[in-house]
DNA sequence: CAGAGATATTTCAAGCTTAAAATTTTTAGG
DNA sequence: CCTAAAAATTTTAAGCTTGAAATATCTCTG
């Protein structure tokens, strides 16, 4: 085989690639936005904090900082600053570990559980008619297809 | 037909669409994590810096700070600050348009054109990588499948 | 040509984000 | 027991992001 052929054929190979993250990113952020802006407009709040208080709504018990901080994907520092504004609006609490004077566990309040559970079914409204141009087989296709990305992290240790 | 069963079904419809959007949202933000990532290691930069180099890439001419803003999806006052940065690392040179003393013209400069065509290409190689589990077939189907997506917003006028 | 309204951009305040440094507490080894 | 390393979290500095307000300039209409 040619290696000249070759190195055509990977080129594309990557531009095909580099297609599919363009179009990716374009969609998930159109969605993202919009999303923010209704979320300010409706509900006066922001993605972050719809991001916590959802993780903890799937986590009756509460969670350490830290667990917050990895189910999200952000930084510890991050979860810090959100998790204190969701406090002095009395949506979370944060609870002393028994036996670990350095953890916090963070819980919903009834008012945080309340009005996530509210918005919750709302935002999934937003989600299927932003997408409602998909038919219901395409939907599948493609859940089975981003299925299979796993994007790994070139981090070592 | 009954309106229970549309109602259990269309519920059905929606997790569908939202189960894409989860999976869409974690792939993009991985994705994106580990690309600022490199961007920082490798290059000492950042991803807002590189969209807006590579925005000026493509057009010669350079563009106004609206257009750039528009191009991006971010707002002007953004922009701003990115161009600023990037201006006094001696990336882009901002000119004043002729005939317009409220416009202002951006446009990367030898060395702005000279770093992004390498980062380019490195980047390139890399998305390649992130999505090297997609076969050649399964590339293009998310390609026909994602150009499909449309995203509207809710804003009027 | 005056003034109203439209445009292009910057400034501002507030919040989000990160990596790295600092703090506090726990755990393990000697 | 003592102390070094590990772990949980917060703080810090810098940059990104937004919507809204402020500036400056331009255009159009009467």
């Amino acid at each position: 085989m040619s290696n000249i052929a070759e190195t055509a054929d990977n080129e594309e190979r990557d531009k095909q690639r580099l297609r599919i993250w363009l179009r990716l990113l374009k969609i998930s952020r159109q969605m993202e936005a919009e999303i923010r802006e209704r979320l300010r407009v409706e509900f006066a709040t922001t993605l972050p904090r719809f991001d916590v208080l959802a993780a903890l709504y799937r986590e009756r018990e509460g969670m350490k900082m830290s667990a917050l901080s990895a189910a999200l994907m952000v930084s510890n520092g991050n979860v810090t600053g959100i998790v204190e504004r969701l406090v002095s609006d009395g949506l979370v609490v944060r609870v002393p570990v028994s036996g670990d004077r350095r953890a916090m566990i963070v819980q919903l309040t009834d008012k945080g559980r309340d009005e996530f559970a509210h918005m919750a079914g709302v935002h999934e409204g937003w989600i299927a008619s932003m997408l409602n141009m998909l038919s219901d087989e395409d939907a599948d296709v493609l859940v089975e297809l981003l299925d299979n990305v796993q994007i790994k992290g070139v981090r070592p240790r």
